[in-house]
This record gives C-alpha cells, sequence and structure tokens, in this order.
DNA sequence: GGCATAAAGTACCAAAATAATCCTAAATTT
DNA sequence: AAATTTAGGATTATTTTGGTACTTTATGCC
C-alpha cells in the first residue's frame, strides 16, 4: 500500500499548521493539540522528533515553544518524511554499497532499485511545506509538474 | 523508511528472474524456490497472487505451472506493487473523495496528497519489468529521466 | 478410471513494526 | 523558589506483516 506512517502524516499536518499561522510564529505543543483535537503526548513526541532533525527551533521554560528553523520554502517534503520516517530505502538493495539479501542473492537489482529510490526521493525533495501550506487551489509545484 | 514489503521484493525478483529466463518460458513454484533459495511456500504465495493480479498466468496439473501474462515491457513495476502492496495511498487524505480522518479535519491537504501520490506512481509506472530485467550496465529508463 | 502433480483457496500462528502513553530531567521565565 | 515547557528515555498495546500448513480443484498421464 505504500502508506506513511501516522506520525509522519500527522508531522505534516502540523508543520503545515505553523507554516500557515506565519512562518515565525512561536507556538508549544499543547497549543498545537488544542486546535488539531492530537492528543498531547503524540504532539509533544512529533514536535520533538522534528526539533532534533533539524526542522524546528526550540524554547524552553515559561513562554517557550517551537517555531520553523526555516522558511516554509526551504523544507521540502523529503526533509520531513526523512525525519521522521529514516531515510527512504525501498528494499533491502536499494541502500548503497552491502546487500546482506537472504534470498535472491547477487539478483542484480540494486541499480535498478537505487536508481527508483533516487526518483522517488527527487519528486518529495519537489515539495515544500510552502506547497503544503498554500490553500489555493492551483499550486504551481504540484499541478504543473503532474503526471 | 518508506520501504516495500518483503514479498514485494521478493515479487519483483521472481518475476524479473522469469523475464530473464525468457518471456515465454513456463516454470513452477518448487523450481523458482529451488533457484532462489527461499521458501517453497512463500514462493506459492507470491505468484498465487500476481496471477490473481492478472500479472502471471498459471496452468494447473501435471507439467503446469506459470508464465508471465504479457510481455516484460508491458509489465511495470507500479503494476506489480499494486498487486503486492494494494493500490497505492500515501495517506489517508491521499484517497478520492471521502476523508475519514481522525484528527486535523479539514486540513485541506488532500490535493496536494493527492498531486503527490499521483506523481510517486507515474514513477513507478515509467519502469517496466523489463528495465528491471536488463542486465547492461546502462538502463535507458533508470539513467535517462534519473534526477 | 485412477494416480500423480501443481495451482487455488483458506486459515492460522509468530514476529516485527508502529502507535500511543508515561515519567523523570533540564532549562527558562517570573 | 515556583511554574512552565521542552528533552530524553522507557514502556505498553495494537496493528501489520511474514511465514507456514492444510484442504480443494484442475490437469495430464498411465
Ligand atoms: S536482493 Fe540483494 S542483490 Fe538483489
Ligand atoms: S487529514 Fe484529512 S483532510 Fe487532512
Amino acid at each position: 500500500m505504500i502508506r506513511l506512517g501516522k506520525l509522519t502524516d500527522y508531522g505534516v499536518g502540523l508543520m503545515t499548521r505553523m507554516a500557515r499561522d506565519g512562518a515565525d510564529e512561536q507556538t508549544n505543543a499543547r497549543d498545537l493539540s488544542g486546535r488539531t483535537g492530537m492528543p498531547l503526548p503524540t504532539v509533544s513526541k512529533i514536535l520533538k522528533l522534528l526539533c532534533q532533525g533539524g526542522l524546528l527551533e526550540s524554547r524552553r521554560g515559561v513562554g517557550g515553544g517551537y517555531t520553523l528553523a526555516r522558511h516554509p520554502r526551504d523544507i521540502s517534503l523529503a526533509d520531513m518524511v526523512g525525519v521522521l520516517e529514516g531515510p527512504m530505502a525501498l528494499t533491502e538493495c536499494a541502500g548503497e554499497g552491502d546487500c546482506k539479501c537472504e534470498y535472491l542473492a547477487d539478483c542484480g537489482l540494486q541499480r535498478q532499485w537505487a536508481g527508483i529510490n533516487r526518483r522517488l526521493q527527487a519528486t518529495l525533495a519537489s515539495v515544500t511545506l510552502a506547497d503544503m501550506a498554500a490553500e489555493t487551489d492551483s499550486c504551481p509545484t504540484l499541478e504543473g509538474k503532474g503526471a
């Protein structure tokens, strides 16, 4: 089915909301939880991960919270997915050098998988948070290059 | 991590082997199991699924087995992944009409997700079984369009 | 007709990945 | 010092996946 994890889905949703609310606005986990209806622990966890991944910046203590680390135009979907799901590796083979495949030894598919992997990642990299946050019906990036 | 299921990985490997062995050759589960080292039950299961999905054709009984339903050039990676993993739906939203998202109600991301979904699928659709089976180092499809 | 072979269908169990929660520590403001 | 808010880690429960087994149906051969 090739489905992203729920956390990733939620994470993109949260970042989109932050982007819409203003690129420089600060918000905190409790606030976002309240506005989205998502349970606070989950929101906290996701924001924490996004911060570790360098996509958000944090301020602790009273009045603390999170802000976007970069402008929405400079944060790609690939960044977000990468942080929340780890590096894309479609198959065992798709990684770089060592294929420790149990079966199909030397099936010679590494090159192909790696190429496909690269292309999929490029697609994700071409979509920015700004694109996701755009509320207009016509999104240049998404509609223009579509297939 | 965006990883395909093992069964999908194996399935593509099996079909690739079949394509390499000749587009019209017939083979059976036991034979393929022997050649790849994969356990017979698993091979059976995968071939069965591929057959149900219309990618293979089967002949029962003595001397029976499986053959490719179409020429490798006419079987895409999207076909194979679709059969073995179900229809691609990156997120809850990505499907067609109804978003029964628990949280983030009306986050307005359906259009974006659907577009991304379409583009990823198009990428998979552009790779054929023939491309996968090609043993040459330069694969027109994969290398030419790469990013 | 009966037997051997091979796929089709169904069901089940085990293992792994994921989601969700909780708790304690550290930082920062008032 | 007290209150707030993130950081980090660990735990538990749920779902998905992978793997296996068993029974049934179809086909060819003797
Ligand atoms: S599965 Fe490892 S080389 Fe193909
Ligand atoms: S999660 Fe359903 S509309 Fe966005």
